[in-house]
DNA sequence: CTCGTATTTAGCTATTTTGCTAACTAGCTA
DNA sequence: TAGCTAGTTAGCAAAATAGCTAAATACGAG
């Protein structure tokens, strides 16, 4: 849990997530949408992996990103009902 | 927005705000209630002060700090919302 | 096998964060 | 006023973060 929120944290790396929610991207595909090198892109990635908010899958030459929603929604309504936040998810009827 | 998952991302202050959703507390009791001198509890307040997630209300001798519970679900909502995680607040109808 | 493309790893620097102790400020009480 | 209590500010050190360039790795194409 806690390892999500410092990946949450930076501001890059919500607009990857962001991104990715629109579906899976290559990594050279994120990393030129945004105006940082690709190495230091990398070491966001190897962040966001390792809070396993998102999945890596290599295509030959590539790596495909995509988003992990489930960690993200069970760390965010983990969270806010932690806080006592009231939010369900769709169809949840408790 | 950055500023409040900045101050979300440090698990002290997490709790922080866990502890006050319980209702106010002075800053003695909260720091009372973790490992770390109070200076250092004073930097965390200090944090999610700026972060608009508490309010520090001077009683006396004493600063009574209580949380500002829109302020965090408005980050929390707003951020599921763009990500597309489905979170409503109770009694929404949208 | 060699070359080019995609991406990560290595190694470095600058900045920020977290924590500490010591010192300060403000208010209460005697 | 003097002294206590509550809390913050100042100043410092250690560690983590974020960024860069250069180099390494892995794969596919020729």
């Amino acid at each position: 849990m806690n390892v999500i929120f410092e990946a949450l944290a930076h501001p890059t790396r919500r607009a990857i997530l962001e991104m990715l929610k629109g579906g899976s991207r290559t990594a050279g595909e994120i990393a030129d949408a945004f105006d940082v090198s690709k190495p230091t892109m990398s070491g966001h990635f190897h962040k966001l992996k390792e809070a396993g908010l998102i999945h890596a899958d290599q295509r030959g030459n590539t790596i495909l990103y995509s988003i992990n929603m489930s960690v993200l929604e069970g760390a965010l309504l983990g969270f806010m009902n932690k806080m006592g936040v009231s939010a369900r998810t769709e169809g949840e009827t408790t």
